[in-house]
DNA sequence: ACATGGTCTGTTAACGTTCACAGGCGCGAG
DNA sequence: CTCGCGCCTGTGAACGTTAACAGACCATGT
């Protein structure tokens, strides 16, 4: 591996200012200055005081590189993203950002372009040459769980959005099926006979969950299942299938697997002439920020992203500190409920 | 500062392998060892492969640590991000962080909740303690750029979206007015006797030069410049604003500062039962990925928030590398070009 | 008076790299 | 033959921090 980065031209060597500097200012020793610095009770009060000003005056940072030299801890986390210029992982990665950081914690995010075990693979690799002492992986495929199976042991790993279930890493998702089940079931209260479904990719666990959801309950009413189309995660998608669903007169109701797709359903009903929700309801999944503006207002399910990455960071956390106690028992996996959010896009069903 | 997270129990010390290791079954020093490593000239090609070979079976991996230690160069870049989970910042961190990947660097993220100088400058701090050899921040206002010229000297920053010129540090950003201009002189061509603006927050750079390039397309064609109402980035201010626009008969044609605020014009037309584009012609900004499945499709400007964050990488580099030498010059600010889309939410003025 | 133990502080040795320097070796020129 | 000058390699000392140990000091109980 060659390192074709810009030398830094040693020209400049500043010497910043060091514990020992500190130290002199101060009157004690070097060790002091650190027990000052990582809170160790064994200080005079005069003298933390003393060394506490010293810093002050100096404007001393400690060098974060020298004690993760020696402590082998170096304060960061790993992230593992993919596709995080979509609404849900950008906000998982806040979401686990300002939580990492509110517990001392700074983040190196490493991007991967695709899933395979390869690259997941690869991307360990970077975050472990640079220390991290965890990794969350935002990993809405099996195969990220299963790709973080083989890192290195010593390296605590959660995985965050997605692949629910996973015996190769503690994981936190959100609860789909019961998400799907909240919209079904919604759309079934209000009368419709059934409820067609426009999905997600079908090797997305995600997408699995919500259309085994929708299929559970449609079941569980007795209401027939109709056959679905499998898509992506796009409005284009959404398009596509909603072109297909309008031209079914039996068609009175439709969960979409996320908003995007819902975006698309809706303008290709609107063209088609079909009034929502007169003619047609349709309820989404994710509730983006602008679904309560789409026309009309998205019936959609919520989840709370942020609360996502605030979880995950936690349960890295808790496997971080006690790791060789809870060995022997498997990964735990929590579950976030997501929560029904009833706009406008989703009516009685039309009168026949 | 505390340090409150959990004491890594010092109970298991892996003794990972190291470059003496290595040295040792190569039959060499470890210097020979660094040499191989950082790819110098003078090591014997027959050594090379033996070093080589070495560290392949015992699977070494350098500890960036300690190299950090001693070459004051972390590999490691850092990003201060505002709004990162909306498309456009998550777009550019996306951009930023895959061509600092190829470069070879790592890289930081430090969110700031706001953007007033005090937590710029405190996450400044924090990825300055964690030794980052530069700074990108993503940077919609003033204030970022003028708390980054408090940033210690030695650490090069650059700003990237947003705020245009500043003396403070050189900035990336999209050519809002170019873009503005391209919207409102296409609605113009139209045949519109003028164009309606749906701005953004007065004091955000971007805004303020939407809004300007506007007036100034205005003032060319010698057409008159409506009053322009402030709202947020959101479809709800869209909304808000597409109300008043809607009640209004003289307004043909409607320049919206984002596609979030153009979808909520669009909701606020429809419901007035303003016909989009037969009545009303809507343009937005950003070509956001789902912007062309509003009903009607929007035509808008695209921007390509990905290039913006491989540029800015690129200039921070640049700066890095020959820091001293261009310390006399201006700092230099590069501008990307925007593009028009037409789609289908633009159309000829109405027959009068 | 003397051991005992607690509190506070200083000394020395890691941690794993890179840098500066010093050598050994071979080869062509004097 | 010897000198000098390229190559290639090894030795020692940084880098700035924390960990381990030892010592000084003070109070307390016998």
């Amino acid at each position: 591996m060659p390192s074709r980065k810009p030398a830094a031209d040693g020209v400049d060597r500043p010497r910043l200012t060091v514990m020992r500097d500190v130290a002199k200012l101060a009157g004690v020793s070097h060790q002091t200055v650190s027990r000052v610095l990582n809170n160790h009770p064994n200080v005079r009060e005069e003298t933390r005081a003393r060394v506490l000003a010293a810093m002050q005056s100096l404007n001393y940072r400690r060098n974060l590189a020298a004690r993760t030299l020696v402590t082998r801890q170096s304060d960061t986390l790993g992230i593992i993203g993919f596709e995080t210029t979509l609404f849900g992982p950008a906000s998982m990665l806040y979401g686990i950002e300002s939580a990492a950081r509110d517990a001392g914690y700074m983040v190196s995010i490493a991007s991967v372009r695709d899933l395979d075990r390869r690259q997941v693979l690869e991307a360990v690799d970077r975050l472990t040459q640079h220390s991290v002492d965890g990794v969350i992986a935002i990993a809405p495929k099996q195969s990220v769980t299963h790709a973080l199976a083989q890192a290195p042991p010593s390296l605590q790993c959660v995985a965050v959005g997605g692949a629910g279930e996973s015996d190769a890493a503690p994981t936190v998702s959100i609860d789909n099926a019961l998400g799907a089940r909240l919209a079904t079931q919604h759309l079934l209260d209000l009368g419709h006979v059934t409820v067609h479904h426009a999905a997600g990719p079908p090797d997305w666990p995600e997408s699995f969950e919500r259309i085994e959801g929708w299929r559970r309950t449609l079941y569980a009413a007795g209401a027939v299942v109709p056959p679905v189309e499998h898509g992506w995660w796009d409005a284009e998608s959404g398009y596509a299938q909603g072109q297909a669903l309008a031209r079914d007169p039996a068609v009175t109701a439709v969960f979409c697997s996320n908003d995007r797709i819902a975006l698309g359903v809706l303008r290709a009903l609107h063209e088609a002439g079909k009034r929502v929700p007169y003619d047609v309801s349709v309820v989404g999944f994710d509730d983006m920020p602008d679904s309560g503006f789409f026309v009309p207002p998205l019936t959609t399910v919520h989840q709370d992203f942020g609360e996502l990455g605030r979880r995950s960071l936690g349960l890295l956390l808790e496997h971080m500190t006690h790791s060789p106690a809870a060995e022997s028992q498997p990964p735990d996996h929590v579950l976030v409920a997501p929560q029904l959010v009833v706009r406008a896009s989703s009516g009685p069903a039309p009168a026949r």
